[in-house]
DNA sequence: AACGTATGTAACTGGTCGAGATCCATCGTT
DNA sequence: AACGATGGATCTCGACCAGTTACATACGTT
């Protein structure tokens, strides 16, 4: 059964004769005869009595025309409700980023794009390093924040901001007011190293020249607690500039950069290149663009949020 | 759009496969993939995401499935209401007929009917004569009532009863006690004639011998009042013997019959031969037919109302 | 690395739908 | 009553589309 069959049914309907309808349907009156003919064979019922040159509904004509409406109808509601998406985006996007990304990049993007797009839910999916990267590879999120380099082709990537990775130290340290720090100078200094993940990999190979006379005296997963134990004395540790930016501002933590060149991370907004997109999502992207100062792949700012 | 394709939508959306949907669509997988395509294109919007292997629903598939599931839904009640209609009819059927038949033939007829099918509502156009065929030929009423014979060659005749027109006079009234009388006896009575109709035409054909000697005091158009008429002494009239079985039997008034042979009066039901009936229409014929004695068409007594 | 699974793509083909012409019945008009 | 006009049914033909078959491609697994 055809829609196209149900709407000529119910101009024919309207207009009370075959012909008309077929103006109205630009169709040959011989196709709308044939349109009815195969609907009527579908329901197995005469849907029109033909009285010489008038017709009229039979019973079942009768009834199946008001079933004929609300299916039409819903056709309409449908293509109503998904141009509705397109234009007033609303759903759901599920982001998935580290925590350390969690609390000190995400907040700001989102509050941006919630400017835009109020009727979207983010989601969060909190996980860790290379599970950002799988759940987005897996589709189970639609975007990632992840450290960069990504070398899956699979995956879009964006450049969000770069941050230096620096030595994090109390701001009573010795080494708080050096303008850079070798790594030999830390074989003396308690260090309290992130457990895992990108930056510790980048950490290591900086350390590797003194490896054996480190001090490694813990092993945190979290920059709060990292700093929080900087503070306090027990140890030096290493973070990205932007993690810990208030403390420094605030006189209590001193960041020094690594010689002999700065450790560079690079934090990246990932997503699958074949993902459909909808404006919410396109959106996103281009909020984090915005906010990363690229300009973004198309002009989905146009679409204004307005309830 | 085809109720097919959102079939097969709603199926791969079930089984999260194209290819496991086209099994159960009794497709290959290229048609199943060409119906999404092609829906997609009308809704002009991706349904799925194709993930490589895997495929998911995008934000606007999960809503337009919603909307495919009820459209569906409809069709199946459509086809159960019309099917419905077919195992226990309802609706209403339209009845022409003249005063006296609603009186002395459709009760009967109405009480075995409705028995069969108490959904059915009887609508009873209460006309005269030959506007009788006129409804049914126009289809303002699906059945009729009429005497016979009726010549429209559109039109099905079932002949439901033969009655005999005789003269109808008081019980006490001279002519009472005869078998039969001649029209030129009726010379020297008041005589009541129906006002028009085909009774009133065969009575002015039997009495045309006699035509200019005639006194015609009144001309009528209810049984009932000519009935009463009589009864007052008024004059003598004419009627189908059914029409006066009960004054008859009470002692009241007295019949006789007409010489040189009975004025036999058929009364039958007509409807339009082209007319698409449904099984409460087939079922009328039906009723009317056993009424009379006579075989149906069709076995329609089967279709036993059940609510 | 190779195989199995799953979707997309490319010709081919058969069925179907619509156009055009014609037929038939009815209805209104002269 | 005969006529033309109207409206629907039927037939044939042609074009297009949807479906099959076969092949290519991509992903995940052994």
């Amino acid at each position: 059964m055809d829609l196209d069959q149900l709407h000529t049914f119910l101009e024919i309907v309207r207009l009370k004769s075959f012909s008309k309808a077929a103006l109205t349907c630009y169709r040959t009156q011989p196709a709308i005869s044939a349109q009815i003919r195969q609907l009527e064979l579908e329901v197995n019922t005469a849907l029109f009595e033909r009285l010489g040159t008038r017709i009229q509904l039979t019973q079942a004509g009768r009834i199946f025309a008001d079933y004929a409406e609300k299916i039409l109808d819903l056709r309409r509601q449908s293509q109503n409700a998904i141009n509705e998406l397109e234009r007033v985006p609303r759903g759901e996007l599920i982001i998935a980023a580290n925590e350390a990304t969690c609390i000190y990049v995400l907040p700001r993007v989102f509050s941006g794009y919630k400017k835009l797009f109020p009727n979207v839910q983010l989601l969060v999916d909190r996980s860790y390093g290379k599970h950002v990267v799988e759940a987005v590879m897996d589709n189970l999120a639609d975007f990632g924040f992840t450290q960069l380099p990504v070398q899956e082709k699979k995956l879009q990537v964006v450049q969000v901001h770069t941050d230096e990775i620096k030595l994090l130290a109390p701001a009573s340290h010795p080494l708080a007011s050096r303008a850079s720090v070798r790594c030999d100078e830390l074989t003396g200094e308690q260090l309290l190293l992130p457990k895992s993940g990108a930056t510790r990999a980048k950490l290591n190979a900086w350390l590797e020249p003194v490896e054996d006379s480190l001090h490694i005296s813990m092993e945190l997963d979290s920059t709060e607690m990292i700093k929080r134990f900087v503070l306090a004395g027990l140890g030096l540790s290493f973070m990205a500039a932007s993690h810990c930016k208030e403390g420094v501002e605030a006189g209590e933590l001193a960041t020094v950069s690594l010689e002999p060149e700065p450790l560079i991370r690079k934090l990246g907004l990932v997503y699958r290149k074949d993902k459909a997109f909808s404006k919410a999502g396109l959106g996103f992207i281009q909020v984090v663009m915005d906010s990363a100062g690229l300009a973004g792949p198309a002009s989905v700012l146009h679409t204004e949020a307005e309830e």
